[in-house]
DNA sequence: ATTAAAATGGAAATCGATTTCCAATATACT
DNA sequence: AGTATATTGGAAATCGATTTCCATTTTAAT
C-alpha cells in the first residue's frame, strides 16, 4: 500500500527566506546556530519560524546530513516484562541525546527479525539495538549491519560468535549464587529448568546451576536437568511428572518466574508446600514475583539498567569518535544481577 | 549533538543504472514495478540491486513523496503492562502493512509529550497513535498534528472535547457491571478508588461505579469515594486509614491492579480476610492477578485488541481515501472489556 | 586614507528516489 | 507502404535542508 497524504504544503525555510527576504541557506544556517550568521538575522528568522509554525523536516535534514538521529530496536516482544524496561530504559537514553527510537519486533521468528534488520537499514538508523529471537542460529543480517557502517549493539540475547558490542548479564554468577542460596536453605535435591538450549543467556544459568551444584558435591539425576521449559504450561506438566517421580527434587531452579508459577501451581496440586516441601527460585523479577503465595524469589536483571546501559555505548562512542574517529574496540559489558530473597525459598528463620 | 557516520558510500539507484548503463529513472521505475518498464529490463535491474546489495533508502523516497510510511505512538509510560500490549497490537498491524513505528513516551508530563508530538511532525510520521499523560489538560498539540493533515488517533486517555478519531473502553458499563458483580456477592460498603480526576476514562468508572450503587439504592459515605489513588503506595495508605475509621468498607472497586494489591496489602495487614471480611475488584488484568493470594478480580480491557483496532482505523481511512479522497468521518470506537472473575470478589459458592 | 583581515550573507550543488514529460522505437491498422 | 498508436526508456525537475565556496561589506591596522 503507498499512501499519498493530501497535504496542504508544509512551511521550509524557503518560506521563511522569502518572507523576510534573504537566501535559504542563511535561514538554515540561522536555526541551525551558525556562528557565521549574525544575531540580527537569527533573531529576524526565528520569529518568523515562530510565526509561520515551522517544523524542521528531519528526513530532508538527514538526507543531506547522512544522518538520521534514529536509532533502531529490535526484540522478540515488546511486551514481555524484560524487554519493555530495557526499551524504556533505551528509550531515556535516546531523549537525553535527541535521537528518536524505532522499534521492531521479531515475534520470536528469524524471517521477522531479518525483516526488521532491513527495514531499519532502510531508515538509515544511526544504531541498531537487538535481541536475538529464539530461531536465530545465523548472523549474516548482523554483519549485513556492521557492513553498512551501523553501530550495532547486542543485549541479553547475543551471538557470541558475532564480533559486536554487547552486554549481557552476569548470568553464570548470579544462578551460582542463586542455587547456593538454595543450598543454604537446606535444599539438596535442586532441579534446573532452563529455556531453548542454543541461547547463551540460558547456556550460563545452567553453568552457574551446574557448577553450585558441583563445588557442594552434589550430584543430581539427568531427569532434573530440563532444557526448553521457560514456559509456564511446560513448566506446570514437567513439574508434576518430576515431582511424582521416585526421586522428586526438593527445589528448583528455573531461567523464568513464568516457569516459577507453572511450578508453584504443580506443587500446590499435589498437596506440596512451598517453601517447606519444595523450594523456587525464578528469574527476571516480573511484577508479580512479590504478589505470588508464596512470594518468588527470583532474580533482578536490572533490565532499565541495561537500556541505558546499551544506549550509552553507542553515545559514548560518538563523543569518542568526534576525538578520535579510528576509535573501534567493541566493548562487552556485564550487568550485576542479584538474588532478591522473598518466601519462595527461605524456610530457614 | 551531532553525528557523522563514517559512511563509505550507499549504494543508490545511480549506481546499478551506471552498471547496467541505463538511467537512474528507469531503475527506479523498474524497482517499484511500473508497467511502462520492460521485463527484461527489471530482470536486468533486480539482479545488479542484489548484486551490489542495494537496499531502498526510504529516507529520500519520503522526501520526495510526501509520505513516509511511518506511524507514531505516544503513550505514559512503555513498559506499563497495558500500554505495552497496545503497542505489541500496533505493531503487529502496522507491520502487515508496511509501517514502521516509532514510539516516544511521555513519562506522564505534559512538556514531553508536546516534544514527543512535535518529534513525530519531524519525522513526517502520517499519522499519530497517542494516549495522554496525567498532567495534559490543553489539545493545541493536537490541534497541531490535524493542522499538518497527519491522521490522529487517540486511545485510552483520550481528550474528548478533541475532535479526532478515539477508541476507549466501555468503561462506564463495565464498572457498572463490576460493581453490580460485587453487590451480588452481598458487598454492601462499597468504596471506589480512582485516578487522576480530568481524565475522562476514570470519570467514566466513577459513573459506572455510582450507577451501580444509585441502582442498588445504597448509600455511600463521600470518604469513600477517593480520586487520585492508583498508586499502589497510596492505596495502601488511605485503605489502611478507611478500614481504620468507623465505618469501614466491605469491598472497594479501584480502577488499577496496583490499586488492587496495595489495598490487599492493608488488608492482610489489619489481620482481616479477603473475599471473606473485604471483597477487592482491580482494573486492567495485568499478569500478577492470577498470581496474588488471593487472585484478584480484575477487568480485561483487551488492550491488545484495543492496538490492533487503533491502527486499522488509520489503515482502513487509507484504503477509503484511495477511492473518496474527501472522506473524513471521525470514529469512535469503544472495545467491549469484560469482568474476570476471581477469588478476591468471589464469597458465594 | 589605504590596505589587510575578518565577518556576513548568498548561489549553487548535493543527498537519493520519484515523477512528469518527452522522444524514440515498435507495433498495428488501413 | 504509410500513418496512427502503443511501448518503452530517458532528461530534468523536485522534495527540504545542508554545505561549500564565493562575493561583498565591515572592521581593524598601519
Amino acid at each position: 500500500m503507498n499512501v499519498q497524504r493530501s497535504k496542504e504544503k508544509r512551511i521550509t525555510i524557503h518560506d521563511i527566506a522569502r518572507e523576510i527576504g534573504i537566501a535559504p541557506s542563511s535561514v538554515s544556517k540561522a536555526l541551525n546556530n551558525l556562528p557565521t550568521i549574525s544575531d540580527r538575522i537569527k533573531v529576524l528568522v526565528r520569529a518568523k519560524a515562530k510565526e509561520l509554525n515551522y517544523v524542521h523536516n528531519s528526513g530532508a535534514a538527514n538526507l543531506r546530513k547522512g544522518t538520521s538521529q534514529l536509532v533502531g530496536v529490535v526484540v522478540p516482544r515488546i511486551n514481555a516484562a524484560f524487554f519493555s524496561d530495557v526499551i524504556a530504559g533505551i528509550e531515556e537514553k535516546c531523549f537525553e541525546y535527541n535521537h528518536r527510537l524505532i522499534i521492531c519486533q521479531s515475534d520470536e521468528t528469524f524471517v521477522r527479525e531479518v525483516q526488521a534488520v532491513e527495514t531499519l537499514i532502510q531508515q538509515n538508523v544511526d544504531c541498531i539495538l537487538i535481541s536475538l529471537s529464539k530461531e536465530t542460529k545465523t548472523n549474516l543480517h548482523l554483519k549485513e549491519i556492521v557492513d553498512r557502517n551501523i553501530e550495532l549493539i547486542q543485549f541479553d540475547r547475543v551471538d557470541e560468535s558475532f564480533k559486536s558490542h554487547i552486554i549481557v548479564n552476569d548470568n553464570e554468577k548470579v544462578a551460582l549464587k542463586a542455587v547456593k542460596h538454595l543450598l543454604s536453605q537446606g535444599y539438596k535435591q535442586i532441579a534446573y529448568f532452563g529455556g531453548a538450549e542454543h541461547i547463551p543467556a540460558y547456556k550460563e544459568r545452567k553453568k552457574g546451576y551446574l557448577a553450585a551444584l558441583k563445588s557442594a558435591g552434589i550430584n543430581i539425576p539427568y531427569q532434573h536437568v530440563v532444557d526448553d521449559v521457560s514456559q509456564k504450561e511446560r513448566a506446570y506438566i514437567t513439574a508434576i511428572e518430576l515431582l511424582k517421580g521416585n526421586n522428586p527434587p526438593d527445589a528448583f531452579f528455573t531461567v523464568s518466574d513464568h516457569a516459577a508459577l507453572g511450578i508453584l501451581s504443580a506443587i500446590k496440586e499435589l498437596g506440596l508446600k512451598t517453601p517447606e516441601d519444595v523450594g523456587i527460585v525464578g528469574f527476571a523479577n516480573e511484577t508479580f514475583t512479590e504478589a505470588t503465595c508464596p512470594t518468588l524469589t527470583s532474580i533482578d536483571q536490572q533490565s532499565r539498567k541495561m537500556g541505558l546501559m546499551a544506549s550509552d555505548i553507542f553515545f559514548k562512542k560518538f563523543r569518542e569518535k568526534e576525538k578520535q574517529p579510528s576509535l573501534r574496540k567493541q566493548e562487552t559489558l556485564v550487568i550485576k544481577s542479584t538474588v532478591v530473597i522473598r518466601a519462595s525459598s527461605s524456610r530457614k528463620k
